[in-house]
DNA sequence: GCGACAG
DNA sequence: ATCTTGTCGC
């Protein structure tokens, strides 16, 4: 939780995909882990940090605009690359930024995040809005090129698959 | 037709 | 995402 981000909370899921990933379509192939992971939960959040685009989608619908009506709660889209949408280049030092644009509106914003690093990209999934959405990425930063919500997450899910490909793999299950 | 293309 | 060699800075 803020300031501090303290981990209060924490549910991961192991799921084989079904679906090829398709540029556009991450909902379908890992939407549905996702809804699980978030049904796991114990305390319902204030807000969702998503790990891929909101707005900034060709339907400004990315998954963290359909995990957050899934939910009806507030999300935050956070991706390492563009989906979609146009910019100019931020600039080099830490904090600085620029508008993301999509069919003449503004999508989002690539937000240098730490020096010497590419920049993320942010834009608000459900009920947000931009400002507020790069508040919340800014507030969450620890030194990092992504948000510790989602550099957690990403660990977390890292030792779930180890554990279950371990399990899987093992002779003993024939 | 060519390039772009979340994870 | 996954794979994978080499380099850089705390």
């Amino acid at each position: 939780m803020l300031p501090n981000l303290d981990e209060v909370d924490a549910a991961v899921v192991a799921e084989r995909v079904r679906l090829a990933y398709l540029p556009g379509l991450l909902y379908f192939r890992e939407g549905p882990a996702i809804i699980r992971a978030l049904t796991n939960l114990s305390c319902d959040p204030d807000v969702v940090l998503v790990h891929g685009h909101g707005r900034a989608h060709p339907r400004r619908a990315g998954m963290a605009s359909l995990i957050g009506a899934v939910f009806d709660v507030p999300t935050v889209g956070c991706s390492r690359r563009l989906l979609a949408g146009r910019h100019e280049p931020p600039g080099e030092p830490q904090g600085s930024r620029e508008w993301l644009y999509l069919d003449g509106q503004t999508v989002g914003c690539v937000y240098r995040t730490r020096s010497g690093v590419k920049p993320v990209f942010i834009s608000p999934g459900h009920r947000c809005d931009l400002e507020t959405a790069v508040d919340l990425v800014t507030r969450c930063l620890r030194g990092h090129r992504l948000p510790e919500p989602l550099r957690r997450a990403h660990m977390l899910a890292g030792k779930k698959k180890r554990h279950a490909d371990h399990t899987t793999h093992r002779d003993h299950h024939r």
